[in-house]
DNA sequence: CTGTTAGCGAACACTTTGTTCTGTAGCTAT
DNA sequence: ATAGCTACAGAACAAAGTGTTCGCTAACAG
């Protein structure tokens, strides 16, 4: 790939997070990104169709990172270990979201475009359909299909949580709170 | 109220109604707005200043009526305290989506604004506090801030899951769901 | 019946969007 | 190095949407 389009890519991703910390993402022109992100108005257009579309691109590769590597590793991240599956992969995801890498808080907030939440929350349902619920006991009293998206969901929610709160409890403490109330409803919950 | 501006201000509404039922919120502009409920651009802006003041007005009717109504009935039980589906808390607010008389499921939908499920969110917390942990045991391992909001989200996640399906489950179907993921995470939670 | 108020609709200035075009500068391959 | 390709800048443009103003008409309340 060119040097020259990457590097205006990068400046787009990079202005769109930049102003996403200032503002929400409804309030952000394609000005504001052009301004902000120093290129030429057809430039952006060059590379994106539209502000939605620059969101969707930049979602889809922070989640291939994110929920990619989750997938991948079971191993260790940083200080903590959470090496019992199948929790390992939340508190990677946990941990990813406290360094902040890519400013996907500001992104995560209540504020924020159902766009990302969609590639969120249908991110982490595969996470949990693939990682979490493989060996589900047969006799639950609900259908598969919901308690993926209860899970999932509850997880979202609880990111939710953590940042209106001002982002206070430890990556541990969350998957303990997440482990309180996930474990009792997954039949064979294990408690290692 | 003149009678002029309350036949407006619900033409307005039905307007918006009818738009949400045929495209996304975000996609609709005032114009539409206009065309729709077929009155003047300048009444249009007498009555609201932008369509998401629109939306947000529209939000606490309906949620004043949905969770008001849901807490009046059940102003001598908690929650969990009447095993009759048809007569919780959960089942009426269930029923009130089904009849669906104020089409507020296409508001639900996953395509909906952040405006709307704020108000559905913070509803839904209301109620829980109020309505649902109010004797909670006090051994809990979680926030008890944390367990409304999860418990809340769940409501909201189990909705937009059971309408991403084509609503074929009943609500006491849903209600039996809901009660399978949410009594054991509650510390002396009853199933009397 | 009369003063008041809401609605209409045209006109307005303004912002944002997405496209097109021309000249310039940077890139790749030979 | 140079030739050919491609990306970028920036201006200009049409189109659509926003929010306001104003004079007129029609409906309302007492």
């Amino acid at each position: 790939m060119d040097r020259r389009q990457q590097k205006t890519r990068t400046a787009i991703f990079r202005a769109l997070t930049a102003l996403l910390d200032r503002q929400s993402y409804a309030s952000i022109t394609v000005q504001d990104i052009i301004d902000e992100a120093n290129i030429g108005r057809s430039t952006f257009y060059a590379h994106f169709e539209t502000k939605d579309e620059l969101l969707k691109q930049m979602c889809r590769e922070l989640f291939d990172h994110i929920i990619g590597t989750a997938m991948d590793k079971q191993d260790t991240h940083g200080l903590y270990t959470c090496t019992n599956a199948p929790h390992s992969v939340i508190c990677h995801i946990l941990q990813h979201l406290q360094e902040n890498d890519n400013n996907i808080l500001t992104l995560l907030s209540c504020e924020s475009s159902p766009i990302f939440m969609s590639y969120f929350k249908s991110g982490m349902e595969e996470l949990v359909r693939t990682q979490m619920l493989q060996e589900m006991a047969a006799g639950t009293s609900v259908p598969r299909d919901f308690l993926i998206h209860h899970i999932a969901g509850s997880f979202v929610e609880m990111v939710q949580w953590w940042l209106e709160g001002g982002r206070v409890q430890t990556p541990q403490e969350l998957d303990s709170y997440f482990r309180a109330v996930t474990e009792p409803i997954i039949s064979g919950g294990r408690t290692d």
